[in-house]
DNA sequence: TTGAAAGCGCTAACAC
DNA sequence: GTGTTAGCGCTTTCAA
């Protein structure tokens, strides 16, 4: 087997002409059944394989959407990811995943690449290192639908999907204040992004509306580095809290191990609560109270609303909010015992 | 911005040919440095942006390498992904990611896909529910290399980066029987797939050289589903292991869980020893001993194996298996307290 | 229902 | 150092 065979090959074997061929493959209209049947046979004989990149460069879209994720390793985004492969395949799209890994450069990069190969729509979520949104112009002026999803840009003039994230935070801080924790520290991420910004707030109105003082020195922006996290949890401790709010049942864990190993019991010394609902906040001990981040719904939501936008080119100016419904799960770790 | 600007255009509104347009933009050697400057800037100027479409078409060439793998969410997984990526970038490569969710149709499809988006080579781990590896022939076929990793296929013709998981099955039973279990129950997945039938015969190997007899019983093949394997603990348990040998850490980690759940003391009443090295077993308590398996250096040895084919292409009938180092992890789970 | 012909945007061989 | 020309493999008018 040499070379691949083409349309051109086939059309040759059967003494007909390769618009034919491509008619007949692509089950287009007027083409005699027999005529189909004659030309996927011979394609089968010949070992064709259709060619994407020529079928995209004449057709001058790729039926493909692209993917910008910040992260591939986490439950919230693969369920993201899976919900969207769900509406993309009943669309008959294919998806171009590009990840990059939290780094801003990375998803410069990873979204030019995905322009060039000349995606019919993104969905994306922004890395936690990128500081603007420029590198998406190139989509905005052609006119190529873009849907954020979890980190979402500040500006309103496009298409995000998210959580109530502010409601998220202001509920899993009442909850554990209610449960008698006073001196709540916050470990977090970079402020500048959305999500934690927003849970950012609501834990500071949940403070302010229970009368409890807002203290700088209880609040941590940390990465996902689990060194950095025990670290913060650490610096924190010198500050007497005596509950946690992490914006990640990742570090939430990791924290909860710290705890421990200081000897201070969770959650009757010192309450903890998580954020995302994780597979892992159900296997650690004591059980992780978190708040419910639905990946899959998500990922559909955004997927429908990108095939929309696909379908009706019209209302492609129409910004607007989708807000996935969420609410705190809680479990051990943010209950005190009775006695 | 009605169209996308080309080359032409570029050319046009220079008064040059296409042909210097291309070869300014790709840097060329003999073009004038002047030519280069001024097509860059009136690039810039009328928004131009590659097409890889018709440039791939025309190479012949995408200097893109498919990832066909098994699943995503899991550390081993994107470890092995950060280090493919890293041998990939800096050979200027792009990576178009497709993953199977452990369904064999998924995985033909996206083979398909990526096949026929024309890709220069191909890195692949077999999903779960994969039967046989025909859905590869049109890469072998058209002589497009492919390493697997992990999960590879059974024959020998074909490229292959792994560890040795007859050794690490063996050693983690051989650490159980050492550290006083005796009766060592076993829960893995298909033992079709290579990595699950080498650490199957590890184990029975170890149980064989230290005289203990082999119990059918104490086998299980289950799937990730949390529901499945919390049932497999209970059916083992009616058999009265004192030990759980487990292929997976997430696994591992739920049965220690329900062994919680039931009364039962780790590591003391009976024995939990995991497989892969996961974030997770380092949370959990008590702390889960587990096989380290480099997934980083996995992915960088594949991709650079990966490469070394596509340079010279003399050497693509060397079929070879080349077995990354790992060990045995002792933390907590498998190491009865002393008394 | 089919064929002829043009062209998507780019690159490479060849010529100068 | 640059231009001319052809063509990668496919789809899609237009014409028959």
């Amino acid at each position: 087997m040499a070379k691949e065979a083409t349309i051109y090959d086939i059309a040759a074997h059967l003494n007909i002409s390769a618009a034919t061929v491509s008619r007949a493959l692509n089950n287009k209209p007027r083409v005699k059944q027999k005529t189909i049947d004659k030309v996927k046979k011979a394609a089968g004989e010949l070992g064709y394989r259709h060619n994407m990149l020529a079928s995209n460069l004449r057709r001058q879209t790729s039926k493909t959407i692209g993917l910008l994720l910040h992260e591939l390793n986490s439950n919230f985004v693969t369920s993201v990811l899976s919900g969207i492969e769900k509406v993309a395949t009943a669309e008959g799209y294919d998806l171009l995943i590009a990840h990059s890994a939290e780094d801003g450069l990375r998803e410069i990069a990873n979204a030019k690449n995905i322009f060039s190969k000349r995606v019919d729509g993104l969905i994306a979520s922004l890395a936690l290192g990128t500081k603007n949104i420029e590198h998406f112009t190139p989509f905005f002026e052609r006119k190529i639908p873009v849907v954020f999803f979890d980190r979402v840009p500040d500006t309103d003039n496009c298409i995000k999907v998210v959580i109530d994230n502010y409601k998220a935070g202001y509920d899993a801080t009442a909850h554990l204040i209610q449960n008698g924790y006073r001196h709540i520290a916050h470990i977090t991420a970079e402020l500048s992004r959305n999500v934690y910004n927003e849970r950012y707030k609501g834990y500071k109105s949940a403070l302010q509306d229970h009368h409890l003082p807002f203290d700088e020195s209880l609040i941590s922006v940390c990465s996902r580095n689990k060194e950095d996290i025990v670290k913060s949890v650490n610096q924190l401790l010198e500050h007497r809290p005596d509950a946690f709010f992490i914006t990640n049942d990742f570090a939430a864990a990791v924290c909860m191990a710290e705890l421990k190993k200081k000897g201070l019991r969770v959650p009757d010394d010192i309450g903890v609560f998580g954020f995302n609902n994780d597979i892992l906040g159900d296997l650690i001990t004591p059980l992780l109270s978190t708040v419910d981040y639905p990946g899959s719904q998500t990922g559909e939501a955004a997927a429908r609303e990108l095939f929309n936008l696909l379908k009706y080119e019209d209302n492609k100016e129409t910004y607007k909010k989708i807000i996935i419904p969420s609410k705190i799960i809680i479990r051990e770790s943010s209950v005190k015992h009775k006695r």
